[in-house]
DNA sequence: CGCACGTAGCTTTTT
DNA sequence: GCTACGTGCG
């Protein structure tokens, strides 16, 4: 032990040594927290605390197993294997397996993902009549979502009158009962959303005293790492179960608080001190991480912050190279400027390719870097975007293997109760969809009893619903004796899904077949490692579980050696030698969507100090002139953040002939480009601005009737507007109506949208139909 | 009921 | 530019 904690610095050394009472731990980027936390972890079960006994949370199960790995190798494999290390979510869902029977739930409830909960939410909404314009799913997911995460229960809400009238404001008055709906669905199919795996589990802990004393008297000694991206639930449960040893260490760093979107509330690290009596506060500010350069560039931008605790984060490694700043003229220029770096960069100093990481803003930058990359044979690979496990081809699979373990899985069974084609028609399972409401039981019930029950299917249909029961049994009675592997390679088989795939021999479908044996060998390194551990237990509903928390980044496989391109949001906690940061353009990155408040802007600064702090040696920021977006081309403006850092860690790259001897770019654009200066002039004036017409965007709640142009103020809107209605808007958040007039066609309405605390646009559009 | 075609909406980030 | 869903025909 000594020789390890000889490894660390006196900052590190005094919170790693501290082993009981509250303790927050409040690490700058790179300053060696992980190791701090594993170290730490160590020296507990040195000091003889039972491993059983130490409950880590991380943020991905990723970093779980690497702590978990490098744990193993201070303390032997044996002892590392009973912490009880992993994320939030996958943590509590282990427990609510053993434990959710309390709250009436199979110990085998299906995980819904957000496609889950989403299709769940559409049906919902069109079983009780509603307008899908006004109660889009997406919206309606994200508000119950938020209600969740703020432990706003069904019951919760219907005592809440600002939250309904919050709601009705919006437009949705109905949100309750959908929400009622959902839960209670949920419930009978036996799911779980991801909120619910926290919200449950605070409801287990709150409604069973016992259960939480058994918790509390287990997990004696908590640790917490990125507590900066807690939501209020996940707040609750750790204050429950740390309640009573108070042996609590939080680790993170409030100036890399990157989720308040997912309901992460940056005032839990903030306030720590207020939660428990006597806390010990450590702070690590020495960077081993990035160069002089990188370090003060950061600094220098998240100084524009307002809402941040005393940090000062310095390093003792050399100045380093300064950031170079690239403009391109479009995306597409600016994969190739990434791409012949990274290949000049790697040659010249002998570099592998996974010295190289581009990061962007939104999943959709992928495409250009990916194609220059490709093009220079650069080995790369693409983390994040639509995961290995949400694509249709697997999903089908899972559908089948989640139904033999859950067969009231209602999303599972709609999934595949059709698929592949065995005539079974939407008007079916509509009828079925009734019926199980009806009575009260879940599909897969009222199939089984689908004689005996009052139903207008004819017998036809009937037959062909009886064989997909007799189907599913079949896979359950497998189920019994075969491994998952097994089950799983018979199921694709005999279902008919292979064939399926297979069918239109298409260079898609052969990808598509592909990913069905990858999920194959997948499940079988998965029994074998099972095998392995000696741990075999339900295979099935492990693997299950992996896929529904899995993660991306969990999954490394094909050559390691390859340039990383994934979001900034995804890169955190990761280093890369070299750092490309792209797309650093406004509207882009500060995302249009979050530049409404000063809170949102910060956490868009946040996260660009998190990309820069991703780089140890050399950080790249490039810009374009245009942008393709929507399949159109737009004009671009260099990003704020690029003027934030201070001049003196910048190098302003771009060749000046680059621009000036492109034929498609006149002189006039730039006018006279000074030396080694980025302007910050717009190229290009935009057609919003010299246009008088305001430029129109249609509310989000407004059901656009006519096909008139945008800029065309004379849209018809199927709609009803009152003065001091709130309205939505696409690009502005909400607006109120302040006045309306004209009659019949040509009615007006003007809105008033404020903008950062200042009332800055007005609309006008007509034809609405006006109440009142 | 199944398939082909058309269109709206999308792109902020994820467990 | 892509995807997911809706519509209309066979």
């Amino acid at each position: 032990m000594e020789k390890y904690l000889s490894q660390l610095n006196d900052a590190q050394l005094a919170p790693t040594l501290q082993k009981d009472g509250p303790m927050i731990v409040i690490a700058g980027a790179g300053s060696g927290k992980t190791r701090v936390l594993t170290y730490r972890i160590a020296y507990l079960m040195s000091q003889g605390v039972d491993s059983f006994n130490i409950l880590a949370l991380t943020f991905t199960n990723k970093a779980a197993k690497e702590m978990k790995g490098r744990i193993a190798e201070i303390v032997g494999d044996g002892e590392a294997k009973n912490l009880w290390m992993g994320t939030f979510h996958s943590v509590f869902a282990k427990i609510l397996r053993f434990e959710g029977h309390h709250l009436g739930f199979p110990s085998n409830f299906t995980i819904y993902d957000t496609q889950d909960s989403q299709k769940l939410l559409g049906s919902i909404i069109k079983e009780m009549g509603l307008d899908k314009d006004v109660y889009k799913t997406k919206q309606v997911y994200s508000r119950i979502s938020s209600y969740k995460n703020n432990l706003i229960t069904v019951k919760a809400y219907f005592k809440n009158p600002e939250l309904i009238e919050a709601d009705t404001a919006a437009r949705r008055p109905r949100m309750g009962e959908i929400y009622k709906n959902y839960v209670d669905r949920c419930f009978k199919a036996g799911a779980m959303d991801f909120d619910d795996l926290l919200l449950r589990t605070n409801e287990l802990l709150t409604r069973f005293p016992n259960v939480l004393a058994q918790y509390q008297n287990k997990f004696r000694y908590i640790l917490v790492d990125e507590y900066q991206d807690t939501n209020h639930s996940q707040y609750l449960i750790v204050r429950a179960l740390s309640d009573r040893f108070q042996n609590i260490c939080v680790v993170g760093d409030d100036a890399q608080s990157i989720y308040a979107f997912r309901g992460a509330n940056i005032n839990n690290i903030l306030n720590f001190q207020k939660d428990y009596d006597d806390v010990k506060v450590y702070r690590l500010e020495q960077n081993y991480r990035s160069t002089k350069n990188i370090v003060g560039a950061a600094n220098s931008v998240i100084e524009h912050n307002k809402t941040k605790l005393d940090k000062v984060v310095w390093t003792a490694n050399t100045e380093g190279e300064k950031i170079k700043v690239h403009r391109s003229l479009t995306d597409g220029d600016e994969g190739r400027f990434v791409a012949s770096t990274i290949w000049e960069t790697k040659m010249n100093q002998h570099l592998p390719n996974s010295d190289f990481a581009v990061l962007y803003r939104t999943n959709a930058q992928s495409r250009a870097i990916e194609d220059a990359l490709r093009k220079r044979d650069i080995p790369y690979r693409i983390y994040g975007g639509l995961s290995f496990y949400q694509r249709k081809e697997i999903k089908d699979v899972t559908a089948y293997l989640r139904l033999v373990l859950n067969p009231a899985d209602e999303e599972a069974l709609k999934r595949v109760i059709n698929y592949p084609a065995r005539g079974i028609g939407q008007t079916t399972v509509d009828r079925l969809v009734v019926a199980a409401n009806g009575y009260g039981k879940s599909i897969f019930e009222v199939l089984q009893n689908i004689d005996n029950i009052d139903i207008d299917i004819n017998n036809g249909t009937k037959n062909k619903l009886k064989d997909f029961v007799t189907l599913i049994e079949s896979y359950q009675v497998m189920n019994q004796t075969a491994n998952a592997f097994e089950l799983t390679e018979h199921v694709t088989k005999s279902s008919g899904l292979i064939r399926e795939v297979n069918k239109d021999g298409t260079p898609e479908g052969q990808v598509r077949l592909e990913n069905v044996e990858e999920l194959l060998n997948g499940i079988k390194d998965f029994v074998e490692g099972q095998i392995e551990l000696a741990d075999a237990g339900d295979s099935l509903a492990e693997f299950l579980e992996d896929v529904a928390l899995a993660t991306d980044l969990d999954a490394d496989k094909g050559n390691p050696d390859h340039v990383a391109l994934m979001t900034i949001h995804l890169a955190k906690g990761l280093e890369f030698s070299h750092v490309f940061i792209v797309g650093m353009e406004e509207d882009l990155f500060p995302s249009a969507m979050s530049m409404n408040t000063r809170s949102e802007l910060e956490e868009e600064r946040r996260l660009f100090y998190v990309a820069l702090t991703r780089a140890e040696k050399q950080a790249y920021l490039t810009y374009t002139l245009s942008r393709y977006r929507w399949g159109k081309l737009i004009d671009a403006e260099p990003s704020r953040f690029i003027e934030e850092i201070d001049d003196q860690y910048l190098d302003v790259i771009t060749p000046l002939n680059d621009v000036r001897q492109n034929p498609m770019l006149s002189a006039d654009i730039f006018g006279d480009v000074e030396p080694n200066r980025i302007r910050f002039k717009k190229p290009v004036k935009r057609k919003s601005e010299t246009s008088k017409a305001p430029k129109f965007v249609a509310p989000k709640n407004l059901k656009r009737v006519s096909k008139s142009s945008p800029s065309d103020n004379t849209n018809l809107f199927d709609g009803k507007l009152t003065v001091g209605n709130i309205v939505e808007h696409a690009r502005f958040g909400k607006g109120e109506v302040i006045k309306i007039e004209g009659k019949g066609a040509d009615v007006k309405a003007e809105i008033n949208f404020e903008v950062g605390g200042v009332k800055k646009l007005l609309l006008r559009f007509a034809k609405l139909d006006v109440l009142g």
